[in-house]
RNA sequence: UCCUCAGUAGCUCAGUCGGUUAGAGCAUCUGACUGUUAAUCAGAGGGUCGCUGGUUCGAGUCCAGCCUGAGGAGCCA
C-alpha cells in the first residue's frame, strides 16, 4: 500500500514541493472549468486539506462525482497555497475514487445541521466537524484516564456486565434472560423458574462495578474499573443514557481525604489534559456551541476545590436568603438549583461536599460516630452539578451488617462482599465518575446523547 | 413517569380569523464565472402538512387519541 500522509500532519509541514497522498471523505467542493477546490478531511484533524485540481486533466465523470460525502484518494504534490485563507494545499496529480455520494441522497450538506437530526443519523454525524471534535476529545479522556491510573499503579480489573446480584441498589435494571418469553418456564408456585434459565438463577445487567471492586481493592492495592454500566430507569433527560460507561476507582487504606485528594486531581488531570491535547477539537465547540468552554475548564485548574460537610451547605443556603422552588431542609437531598448555587454564586469555585445523612445515601458508607451521617463525598462542577460521587467504605462488618439489615437488602445476594470485611478487613475508599457527564462537561455538549456514539434511552435503540 | 412546547420540501423554518393553486432560505439539478473559502450570479425540479378519527359546505389551521422529538422535573452517573 501507497503510505498515506495524515491530512493533521501535513497541515503543519514546513517542506514544500514534496510527493504526497492522501485519503478521506470530500466536505465541499467549489470551482468553475477552469479549476476546481476539493476540501478533504480524514478524522486526523478538525481541519481540511485544500485539493486544487485542474479539470482539464482529470475524467470528467470523476470530477462530476467528487461531491460532498464522497470518499477518495489524492496524489499530489504539497506546495504553500496561492490563495488566501490556508498556508498549504495539495496540487492534484492523480485522484482515485473510493466511494461516491449521491448528492441528491446523502443528508449532510455544507451548512450546519441540527443536532437532533444528526442524531437521526447517527452513522453518518460522525463525519461533521462537531461529532469529529466531540469523538477525538472522548477518545484522549479515555486515554488520559487509564494513563493517570496507570502512572500511578493502579490495576485495571473488569468487573462483570452481567451480575447476579440484586443488591447494587443504583437503580432499575435489565434483566439478562435466554428463557422463551413466549413459554415461560413456572415453579410449582407459579413463579418463574430462573433456574432453567442460561445461569441456573435470575441475571440483570450491571449498575455499577463497585462492589467487585472493592473485592480486588482489598488484595491489589488500588484498581480501578472502566467499562459499560446500565439503568433501566425511565430517565428522559439530557443527562441520562441506559447504558453509558463508568469510571470507579477503589482504594484500600485510603480515608476519605485521601479519596478527596485523589478525586481532585484526577479531574484536574483529565480537563489539563484536553486542553493540552485538543486544542483545536475544544476551539471549534467553543465557538459553535459555548462561548465560555475554556473559560470553564480553567475555573476547574485554578483554584482548590472548596471542601465542607453536608450540614455547613444546608447553613449557608438556608443563610443565602436566596429563593429556591426546592425548600432547603436537612436530611433532603440538595437539588441542582442547590448544587449549583454553592458553586456558581457563593464559592464559585468547584466544591465537594462531605458528610451527608446516612438516609440519603447506600449502604455500603462508613458511619459516622454521630449516628446520622456518612462519610459520602461528592464533587460538584459549575454547570451539570454532581460529577463525582464516593465515599469512604464501611470497614466494619457488624455495622454494615447491621445497616443491610435496616434496609431490608437481600443478605444472601452479598455474602461474598461481607466475608472481605470478615478477612482482613482495611479502610478503604473510592468514588465514581460517569464518563458521559465529563465528556459533556469537557466539550461543552448540552444533551448527553450527543457525546457517546450510539445513545440508548428510552424508546430508541436504533443503530 | 409528570409538566410544557414542537412535528409543513432533503435541512432550518414561515403559513394571519378555518376559505382560490401551501411559501422562503439553504441543499440538489442545469447554465454562467480564470483561485474559491458556508464562493457568487441566473433558472429549474422538489409536499401523504407525524398518524388515526372527529367537527365543518370546506381543515396545514379547530377537537380527541396515539406516535416521535426537545426543554424542565423526578430518579440518578
Amino acid at each position: 500500500m501507497k503510505e498515506r500522509n495524515k491530512i493533521k500532519d501535513l497541515l503543519a509541514a514546513n517542506e514544500f514541493d514534496i510527493d504526497v497522498h492522501i485519503k478521506g471523505w470530500v466536505r465541499t467542493k467549489r470551482g468553475n472549468k477552469n479549476v476546481a477546490f476539493i476540501h478533504v478531511n480524514d478524522g486526523s484533524t478538525i481541519h481540511n486539506i485544500q485539493v486544487v485540481a485542474d479539470p482539464s486533466q482529470f475524467d470528467e465523470q470523476l470530477m462530476k462525482k467528487i461531491t460532498t460525502g464522497a470518499c477518495l484518494a489524492v496524489s499530489g504534490k504539497l506546495v504553500e497555497s496561492l490563495g488566501k485563507g490556508q498556508r498549504v494545499e495539495i496540487q492534484a496529480r492523480e485522484i482515485t475514487l473510493f466511494g461516491e455520494a449521491n448528492p441528491e441522497k446523502y443528508p449532510l450538506q455544507k451548512k450546519g445541521h441540527s443536532l437532533e437530526f444528526l442524531r437521526e443519523i447517527a452513522h453518518l454525524r460522525f463525519r461533521t466537524n462537531t461529532f469529529g471534535a466531540v469523538f477525538r476529545i472522548r477518545h484522549s479522556l479515555a486515554f488520559a484516564i487509564h494513563k493517570f491510573f496507570n502512572d500511578k499503579g493502579f490495576v485495571y480489573l473488569h468487573t462483570p456486565i452481567i451480575t447476579g446480584s440484586d443488591a447494587e441498589g443504583a437503580g432499575e435494571m435489565f434483566r439478562v434472560s435466554t428463557l422463551d418469553l413466549n413459554n415461560l418456564p413456572r415453579t410449582e408456585e407459579g413463579e418463574v423458574d430462573f433456574r432453567q434459565d442460561f445461569f441456573g438463577k435470575e441475571t440483570k445487567l450491571t449498575v455499577s462495578g463497585q462492589l467487585e471492586a472493592e473485592l480486588g481493592a482489598l488484595a491489589l492495592g488500588e484498581v480501578y474499573t472502566f467499562g459499560p454500566t446500565f439503568r433501566a430507569e425511565n430517565s428522559n433527560t439530557p443527562r441520562h443514557l441506559a447504558e453509558f460507561w463508568m469510571i470507579e476507582p477503589e482504594m484500600a487504606f485510603y480515608d476519605i481525604h485521601d479519596n478527596m485528594d485523589l478525586a481532585e486531581e484526577f479531574v484536574k488531570y483529565l480537563v489539563q489534559y484536553a486542553l493540552d491535547h485538543n486544542a483545536d477539537d475544544l476551539a471549534f465547540l467553543e465557538s459553535r456551541y459555548d462561548n465560555e468552554l475554556t473559560q470553564r475548564l480553567r475555573f476547574i485548574l485554578e483554584d482548590e476545590f472548596v471542601r465542607t460537610t453536608y450540614t455547613d451547605a444546608i447553613n449557608i443556603l438556608q443563610a443565602s436568603g436566596q429563593k429556591f422552588e426546592f425548600p432547603v431542609k436537612w436530611g433532603a437531598d440538595l437539588q441542582a438549583e442547590h448544587e449549583r448555587y454553592l458553586v456558581e454564586k457563593h464559592f464559585q469555585k468547584p466544591v465537594i461536599l462531605t458528610d451527608y445523612p446516612k438516609d440519603i445515601k447506600a449502604f455500603y458508607m462508613k458511619q459516622n460516630d454521630d449516628g446520622k451521617t456518612v462519610r459520602a463525598m461528592d464533587v460538584l462542577f459549575p454547570r451539570i452539578g454532581e460529577i463525582i460521587g464516593g465515599s469512604q467504605r464501611e470497614e466494619n462488618h457488624d455495622k454494615l451488617y447491621r445497616r443491610i439489615k435496616e434496609l431490608n437488602i437481600p443478605e444472601k445476594d452479598l455474602w461474598w462482599y461481607l466475608e472481605t470485611r470478615i478477612f482482613g478487613s482495611a479502610p478503604h475508599s473510592g468514588f465514581g465518575l460517569g464518563f458521559e457527564r465529563l465528556v459533556l462537561f469537557v466539550t461543552g455538549m448540552s444533551n448527553i446523547r450527543d457525546v457517546i456514539p450510539f445513545p440508548r434511552t428510552p424508546k430508541n435503540a436504533e443503530f
